[in-house]
DNA sequence: CCATGTGAATGCGTTCACAGCC
DNA sequence: GGCTGTGAACGCATTCACATGG
């Protein structure tokens, strides 16, 4: 059965929310079209991907089918993180309550700035900018929230990728070059209002 | 000359990022693709969908090209938008400084709890929940950026749609439903640390 | 000669249509 | 009857290959 081609990937991890919020204990590929939009054909063809007896013919079951997305990609195994750039977003990410329900650990914190290193109060460990890649290595860090400033992005990914980081999101508005066995996910909110904006009808 | 691909209008927005930070005058797609990954092959293709004369022969200037993109994906345009939801992530981007600079206005936050408009500080004008019908439609506010818990996104996406937006960034972990007229984009940090986790190599 | 631009070929994801099952 | 599951058809985006231009 392949490898799962990438929209699906994204769409199953949609789907692992709308279950979450659907308070139904059964759902058919039908009532999944009426509320996300996606086809019932398409959504077959993404929860054929998974493994499993899923279906008892009419319906899949909420929870079996939560639980097959989670275990095909691999959501299931805790997931150690770090966050770079302790400013505004870096420092609410540092008390975001939400990381543990999902199996992500934020287990360190690093800044360029060794006074706000030792000022910041955080339920995390932080440490100066110079230690990542010795932390980073030591504790199997897999993740990284990267939130610095746009014209440092780079340098601070550089290090992220030296250190053996695997995956990144980025919140700075800055394209970042890493090796292939990286990822890489922008999330820089002024690009999703100009993606909104592109697809405003023009007059 | 067509309908531009969705995912050409993706690779275009992140390309503006890409000119904003090359520090050059001149790229040519060969550098594009070193940098960013893509073959130069698909660059000149996404290119090929603006109009006006780009290139000279040998690369494309950059200022040209960054404006060709703005002006093709409708980015000129002021848009006003609106801050639904004011908690921690809400009232950062209250006062987040970099929309402006890509011609985004934020002209209102709502909030259902009344006590908390009435004392938040804010430089934009703060409404409780209720008037969000009437204000969005009175200053035509386009785009909203959906700040409120998972549980009532769907509510308050609904009263949105309802006064007319015509795109959402929505930040809460919800599957949200909409018509096909208004835009939605997911933003949510941990959905993108588990897409990161889904593409890890799996032992 | 190197870089752009573009019709043609390829490949992949979506859509279709129907067989199988409860 | 309604729903799932899947091979086959389709369509669109990417890739290729080459003609064009400085």
């Amino acid at each position: 059965m392949g490898v799962i081609p990438e929209p699906t990937i994204e769409r199953l991890l949609l789907l692992t929310r709308f279950l979450e919020n659907c308070g139904k204990t059964v759902v058919t590929s039908s009532e999944i079209e009426a509320r996300t939009g996606w086809s019932s054909n398409t959504i077959r063809k993404d929860i054929s991907c998974l493994s499993g007896e899923l279906s008892s013919g009419n319906g899949y079951a909420v929870d079996s089918l939560k639980a097959a997305i989670e275990s095909s990609l691999g959501l299931k195994e805790p997931r150690k993180c770090c966050v770079v750039g302790l400013g505004r977003l870096g420092s609410a990410y540092l008390n975001f309550p939400g990381f543990e329900a999902d199996g992500f650990n934020i287990i360190a914190g690093f800044d360029s700035s060794v006074n706000r290193v030792e000022i910041l109060q955080s339920p995390v460990t932080l440490y100066p900018a110079f230690k990542m890649g010795e932390v980073i290595t030591r504790f199997k860090i897999e993740l990284a929230l990267l939130c610095v400033p746009a014209a440092t992005a780079q340098i601070a990914a550089d290090k992220l990728v030296a250190a053996g980081i695997k995956g990144i999101v980025n919140f700075a508005p800055a394209s970042l070059h890493v090796p292939a066995n990286v990822t890489v996910r922008n999330v820089y909110v002024v690009d999703e209002l100009r993606a909104l904006s592109a697809r405003l009808p023009k007059e």
